[in-house]
DNA sequence: ATATTTCCTACTAATTTGATAGGAATAGTT
DNA sequence: AACTATTCCTATCAAATTAGTAGGAAATAT
């Protein structure tokens, strides 16, 4: 249904989370967990490849935890959900063009080509950074709706 | 893996299809399938969304078939891939709040809102008219390199 | 040593996707 | 009226993907 799979949208809420603590040295899984509503057992698999992208650091051990690899303004979303989704188009042979035998003459190819390259602009001009700021504007904003 | 399913993609050939026979009268789905390689069996349950969302017309009985309800100038890549995929949006709860607590605080709906937007603009801005002057360019292409 | 935490692997359950099958309803043709 | 060709409808099945759980090994600080 061209829907991002819970990979790519806990993962972004869990970089989310990180970027906010990004001060506070290694964050414990357990307190992300905790905080974002998410299975602690789920989210442990999205953290090797957060890794692998070389987005987050990791300590093991006791006072061990999580870290943002970068500051909070050099890691934009696209990294985050195409380390988790893989390529971000919307159909398989953009990128395998194994997978279909018509791809030398099929038009609909070059438009989910197209579309797949404007998914990664919107996702790429979008850092944590920006999105520790909104979520700052939406704690002030909820605040003032409360007095 | 944020993909289209086989639904919208067998849509846009299928859709692509009626509109290179556009002056054709009632085309066969037999026909499409044979052209566009698809199980015939499968595609016919795409026809039942084209219809509901009033991109084609069909007659049934013998010299029946499918034809294009609007000009290919009239109908947006948009309209067929919505019909049968459903909202453009990478995560539900943008068209379905119910579904995550979060909302009023959430940020990340706040990206993939503005992601499925993208998306739309995209699609919306591609007619089968487009399509098929594409296709017939490409024709044109590997006849040039065949000579 | 001990407690804490990441890290790794395997397994299971649930959901979605892709595909097939059989026949009812409809419309033209003879 | 009988026949043929086609859409239309529903049920079913198989395969693949996704989501979640479990158990324990490795590493680090105290
Ligand atoms: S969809 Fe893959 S080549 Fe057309
Ligand atoms: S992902 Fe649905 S509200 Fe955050």
């Amino acid at each position: 249904m061209m829907k991002l799979s819970t990979k790519g949208r806990y993962g972004a809420r869990l970089m989310l989370d990180l970027a906010i603590h990004y001060d506070d040295g290694f964050v414990l899984l357990k307190d992300i967990a905790k905080r974002q509503d998410i299975s602690e057992g789920y989210m442990e698999h999205l953290l090797p490849h957060l890794k692998a992208a070389g987005l987050i650091n990791s300590l093991r051990g006791a006072r061990g935890g999580y870290k943002l690899a970068k500051a909070p303004s050099e890691i934009s979303l696209k990294e985050v959900v195409q380390s988790l989704e893989g390529p971000l188009t919307p159909a398989e042979c953009v990128v395998a063009p194994s997978v279909c035998k018509r791809v030398s003459f099929c038009v609909t190819r070059d438009i989910w080509k197209e579309v797949g390259e404007k998914i990664s602009q919107t996702l790429e001009s979008v850092t944590l950074k920006d999105m520790v700021e909104m979520q700052k504007n939406k704690g002030k904003a909820s605040l003032t709706y409360n007095i």
